[in-house]
DNA sequence: TATTGTTATACTCTATAACTATA
DNA sequence: TATAGTTATAGAGTATAACAATA
């Protein structure tokens, strides 16, 4: 990692290696996060209305854990969500304790709307490379991005960074 | 940017593209913010003492400004960094309004010890490319954080994205 | 007895504004 | 009157645990 004046100096020296993916990353993370800033739950929503709208209809504790969240705050996003009309609770014939939660047309025009936007976003990142080195770019984070998500997990000084399960921005 | 399915799909289909920058991104973001998790303040400490110990000694509204906190966040982050006996408060001469800050020894090394970590986080997560291809990616971030950082802001569909000014985990 | 979902509680961050002391 | 720093208050977000209904 770098410096803070390391940074400030970099613009001229572009020395520092560190930097330029915290710098990336924070770009682009902040500008995801605000993209979908006016989705209840910001990126957590996001993540969780895109498991429900690409996957066939689950129970609440099936989607916290597939994104990777606790029960207890999916309750309160799906509360939300039904509230803005996004999603809907349905019973479950088979087990009366659990609700399906399901997408409605509201809920998957909103989901592509934000989709939309982070591409955006990434378009923007990716702006100062050309069409070339823009493709060559993502091609190398795909590759981390595959071993990262479908092999060993990152290993780090502490333990919670676990297998990264799925997307979301930031 | 991706759906959940997508993302469990590219495993095998490697196909979207936007699914890897924030695979990548939040593997770093995580990774990151954990290596510096045992400093006060996290991410926003590590980038005020990067910025104590690298520039002369400085007030704290001008560290504030420097890193893009707030007054009060900095108060609370140095008092928090004297209890821990990384920076000291030395009375400004010519302003008896303003501290300087001073990292001490320990703050220094406690400092290098941090970026040790990062440069681990990252090594770790850019392990998966070859030296070779690990370098090229670096480089094409490294352009991109240069015109992030020094040209212009990212544009995104909310105003505060900023001009980033400089490094910070996550 | 275990599990799904809900609710209640508390805790951490952060942001805002009021306050003091100096200039 | 304006500025540097501090303190107080409040709010959002999150985590933990207790609870009700069902299996």
């Amino acid at each position: 990692m770098s410096t803070q004046q390391e940074a400030d100096a970099a613009v001229g020296i572009h020395a520092d290696l560190g930097w330029a993916l915290t710098t990336v990353l924070r770009a682009y993370g902040r500008a995801a996060d605000c993209a979908v800033a006016d989705l209840p739950g910001g990126s957590r929503g996001f993540r969780l209305l895109s498991a429900t709208a690409h996957d066939c209809p689950r129970s609440q504790l099936a989607l916290a854990q597939h994104v990777g969240l606790d029960r207890t705050v999916v309750t309160y996003l799906v509360d939300d969500f039904v509230a803005a009309a996004l999603v809907t609770r349905q019973a479950d014939p088979v087990d009366r304790r659990t609700w399906r939660v399901v997408v409605t047309d509201i809920g998957r025009c909103r989901l592509e709307q934000l989709e939309a936007r982070l591409r955006r976003v990434e378009d923007e990142v990716l702006r100062p490379l050309g069409r070339q080195d823009s493709a060559q770019l993502r091609a190398l984070l795909r590759r981390v991005a595959v071993s990262t998500a479908g092999g060993e997990p990152v290993a780090t000084s502490c333990g919670d960074v676990t297998r990264l399960s799925g997307p979301g921005p930031a």
